[in-house]
DNA sequence: CTCTTTGCAAACGATTTGCAAAAAT
DNA sequence: ATTTTTGCAAATCGTTTGCAAAGAG
């Protein structure tokens, strides 16, 4: 795996943000040393592959991107259905899961949880469409 | 929410499945009943919507259904990343973190928890690509 | 110098939408 | 009769791929 601008910028990117982001949220956050989309499509699936970012999904299955957090101190996310905004949530006995999968013989081992629900905000505001996922979601 | 023949078709479909299906694979099980494609999204959009069936993801973001089991007992799922075959894992201490973001404000709370994995018999074999997944994932 | 990565354009596949006809209540 | 749902065709959107040029080691 080669070190080039494109996936410095993007690894910086990903430093960035405080939450699973979009793919095209962190396409634009690239600032001088952009590049293609396509190559931001590569190169979290190169990082994906290496373990570097975690992928999860929006409820309508666009992909999001986070750096794996790799202290013990996991968290999970709820997406709220309506304008796409993530909050943290602690709450994580998984990770016994994954042992249990190994066990049965299962390798590459990953997991991925995620809450949905309208958010207190949505719930007075005219529910919106989940479309293009907020600028920059909210950890 | 009328009482249709596709939606009745497929109603039987879903529950004919033994986990989570993706949507052409519901569509195609469809017997005389049978309908447009466009449909079934229609029909699985609304259930979903009412809370009859749940929605996951496959790790290339497109759709599984499952009908919502009712019961307590509550499972998830394994899919294979590289043939994208689904086992059925019973883990499940997910529940009371809902209840905790029912009590942050939000509502109509959901998740959706889903583990990734290569499969023990995709360990030997040449290595297949994720695309269309296996006419009838395996609970 | 050799192998990997990038950009651009084009292909793809899943999902969605518009609109008029058909079905349900 | 009124309202919802369907089918068909076409559009959209996110994502992927082919290939030659540029960059990294």
């Amino acid at each position: 795996m080669r070190i080039t601008k494109p996936r410095v910028a993007l690894l910086e990117a990903l430093s960035r943000q405080s939450g699973p982001a979009p793919i095209e949220t962190l396409h634009q956050q690239l600032k001088e040393e952009s590049c293609d989309l396509v190559t931001v499509y590569r190169c979290l699936a190169a990082f994906e592959e290496v373990g570097l970012v975690r992928r999860s999904f929006l409820h309508n299955g666009t992909s999001l991107y986070e750096l794996t957090p790799h202290g013990a101190p996991q968290h999970y996310h709820v997406v709220c259905k309506s304008c796409g905004k993530t909050e943290r949530v602690d709450y994580f006995p998984i990770e016994g899961a994954e042992h249990l999968l190994r066990e049965r013989g299962y390798t590459a081992v990953s997991h991925l949880v995620e809450f949905f629900g309208i958010c207190p905000a949505c719930q007075a505001a005219a529910p919106r469409r989940e479309t293009a996922p907020p600028a920059s979601p909210r950890l």
